[in-house]
Parts: structure tokens; sequence; C-alpha cells
DNA sequence: CGGGGGTTTGAGTCCGTTCAAAATACGTGG
DNA sequence: CCACGTATTTTGAACGGACTCAAACCCCCG
């Protein structure tokens, strides 16, 4: 199966390994970390950080939900991730030396970290290791699947949209008993168009749609499936 | 400017910084990698490595052109890269640890020599610098702009035919005094129809549409653009 | 000289867009 | 807590671009 849209995910992979960039360091450099990172809270539809400017470090999100978004030069605004606590922001264009390619917004309020640019060439220098991990968490991050599904050819914005839905169940859907599935999502009409790259109103043709097939029914912020298996039937491009 | 498709890029950026992840070995690694390097010889047509395969190493080309595309689950195959002498291929799955998930195919005839796994440990183990070129590599190479752009909003395919030209112009076309453009595109119509993400129709009829304005004339793998200014109007998504 | 893959052209259809208007939700201030 | 103004969402109608299916054409190669 594959998606549209990805979350930014952390990678405990196995079981028992609950790995995360911050957690190999040393007293001192866990020290400096401390020491050197700037608080930001940030209200729910407030900027992270903008499209073009220039990165002064990496964040790293301890609560709240941001979505990455980029505008094109036709003014189009695509978004293309969420992300999560625990998980990091902005390090793409830190890593890659050039403007933010894409502006992080607080989905609902957030408290996240800006670890500084000298405490990142700091970091770097002193443990070899982080730069291992954060080539793995690129690399696993943007691979081709990214974007190619995005195209207008052969998926269509019904399809996408219940893409869409698999993606974000498991972080945002709750699972009951009869099979019920119940999403709480922080997202906008606009901004689901937005992540599948049709327009707001296609958007809403299709929650009729889905909605009329007795796939899923939305009410504001709101989503209730109440068979999984119909919501995977839907999920498959051909018949 | 933003383009749909884009060329991997080695990244000899600043003027006399000539530097490509192989220049910085010490005499040892050097010869750790000319001995342990395993020479391909690929001629055009014939694949590299293929989607999900497991990565053996990393891939570096000497001399030729490799098309990186993927097949999706509706079986589309999507064209989303081109690969030239001095750069990497594969590596992307390499250090994700994940099956490739696309095939790396000689557009031209190719000489390619494969990294074996092992000694891509040794390697990123006495080289810190390793991980952080191969770092910023895979974050440039990998932006949000990626794809994004892809999708059928908005951009028709002729718009998308005339970007994928100026893409590939510094790399393809050979420009005279008189403002010609000539290119020589080692691409079949079904693999720019691949990258463009259109069916090989479109293509067709696209191809027609620009040589009735008079702003390139196909035939076969050359391709003429009159000028350059036309080429870029036609690239303005507006008017 | 005859395949045969690749390319071009044609006709019809469908999906998503745009523009416009109605309906609903939301937040702010009274 | 309600009322009002504004933003967002929904619905409708018409248009348009790209797709599919199908057939003709064209090279290239044997």
């Amino acid at each position: 199966m594959e998606y549209v849209f990805r979350l930014r995910a952390t990678y405990p992979l196995s079981p028992n390994e609950v790995e995360t960039e911050w957690s190999e360091f040393s007293p001192a450099e866990a020290a400096l970390l401390d020491r050197t990172r700037k608080k930001r809270l940030r209200p729910r539809g407030h900027t992270i950080f903008q499209q073009n400017d220039d990165p002064s470090g990496v964040y790293w999100i301890e609560a709240g939900l941001a979505l990455l978004s980029r505008i094109d030069v036709s003014g189009n605004e695509t978004a293309f991730g969420i992300v999560g606590p625990g998980e990091t922001l902005g390090h793409r264009s830190y890593f890659a030396g050039e403007a933010h390619a894409a502006t992080a917004r607080a989905l609902i309020d957030c408290r996240v970290y800006l670890i500084p640019e000298t405490t990142m060439r700091q970091l770097l220098d002193s443990n070899p290791a982080l730069a291992r991990w954060f080539l793995r968490t690129i690399a696993r991050d943007r691979g081709p699947r990214d974007g190619l599904l995005l195209r207008g050819s052969g998926l269509t914005a019904r399809v996408r949209l219940v893409h869409l839905l698999l993606v974000l169940k498991d972080r945002f859907a709750q699972a009951y008993q009869d099979g019920r599935l119940v999403f709480d999502l922080p997202l906008k009409r606009q901004e689901i168009a937005s992540m599948l790259g049709v327009s707001p109103e296609t958007v809403a043709r299709t929650i009729r749609q889905l909605k009329d097939e007795g796939i899923a029914t939305f009410n504001g912020h709101r989503i209730v499936v109440p068979h999984l298996d119909r919501l995977l039937n839907a999920a498959e491009p051909n018949i």
C-alpha cells in the first residue's frame, strides 16, 4: 500500500529500540543541549519557521503538532507532512545549508525547542553517531515514494482522501471494539485539500460522496468510519 | 523558477570547492576503496539496480547516464531523476536500510562501481566527514520541491514539458551564437511522459503544440529551440 | 522488404477546476 | 450567553485538460 502523504515518523523500529537523536549523548553534551536550546511556545496557527527564511538551527517538538507546507511559484500551497512530539523540524534545510523550503505551522499549541546552529555544530563534531542518525532519518523520510502519487494521473481525489485517512489513522483515530474508527483531526478542509493537492471544493464533494457511500462521515474535526474494511476497499484504485 | 524534475547534481558550489565524497580520503582509505569496489559495465537499457532489491552497497557512476524511476501500486512508472558521471546511486536506500524504492537503468552505456556494504561501513567509521557529505547531498537532493509540482493541479503538461527542457538544458543542450538551443536527449517519448507524469499521447500532443507555436521542434532525440526567450515565456504558468 | 515497437492522431469521456452563490461554523464583543 | 460579522465550507453549473481506447503512421532493424 502506498500513500500520498507521509507522516514524519520517529523510528523506534524494533520493540526495545527506543532511539531518538537526543538519547545517546554524554552528560556533557546533554548539558550543552539543555543550556543552549531555546524554548518556543507556539499557539495554534502560529508559524514555527517560514519558507525562505534561513535556518537558525534545528527544531525539536516536545509537545504539539506542526504542519509542513510549501507555496509554489503559482501560489498553490501544498502540505506534505505532519510532525509530532519527539520529532525534529527544519533539519533538512539546515543540513542542506539552504533556506527553508517549507513553512511549519502549529496545528495545535506547540512547545518546541530551537537547537542553535552553534550547538548543532558542536554536537555533530563531538558525536559522530548524530550525523549517522540524521542521515538515516532523512533517507527514510524522503524516499521516492514522496510525492509520486500526488500527480493527478491515475489516483482520484476519492482514493487520495481515503489514503490520507489510512495514513493518519494510527496517530489520530481511536478504534473501538465494533470496528468503528473515530478520528479527531486538527485539520481544516483547506488543509486537507492542500495535502491531497486538490481544491477545497473537491474535498467537500468527496466528503459528501464518502458519506453517501457509508464509508465515512465528517462532522467538523470529527470523522467516523463505521467499518475499516470499507475504507480499505475504497483505497483500491481499480474497481 | 521551479521545476518538476531535478537532476541529481554534484555540488562544487563555490568556484574553488570541487568536492566529491571520494576526494577527501586518506591514502589507506583510497586504497581500500580501489581494492574492494566492483566494476560494472552496463550497456544502454540495462538495469543497474532494481526496485525492491536490497541494496548491496552504493553505486558510483564513472561514465554514462542512468535514469531513476519507480513503479507504483497501480503499475504506473514515474521517472524522477537522471544521474551522471561523478554522482552516486542508491545511497538513499542504503542509508535508510531499506530495499531500493526505485530502479536505475542505463540511458546510455555506463561504467559504474559498486562500493560494497562492508567498505561503506569501514569508510564511514574511519572518516566522519563522509556521513556529513552524504547528509548534505541527500538533504539537498530531496527537498520538498520534489514532486510537489508533479501533481496535476495547476501546471499543464505543456508547462511541465517546458520546465523539463529548462532543467535538462545545461546538461544536454548546446547553445549557439544566435540563441538557438540544440538538445541531444537520450530519452524516449515514453520516458519523457514518465518524467512529466502524463501519458505518452499527451507528450506527443504537447510536442505538436510546441512545434506549432514555434517554441521547439522535436526530431527523434534531437530538439531545437530557436529562441530561449520563447521557451522561458512558455514556462510561465499564467497567461 | 516485411515485421514490430514506438509514436502520432482522432474521438469520446471523466474528473477536477473555476466562478458564483448559499449555507454553515466560528470568534468577538456586547 | 447571545448576536452579529466574517471566514470557511458546501453546493451548483459550465468548462477544460488529460485520459482511454483505437487506429494509422513511421522508423529502425533484421
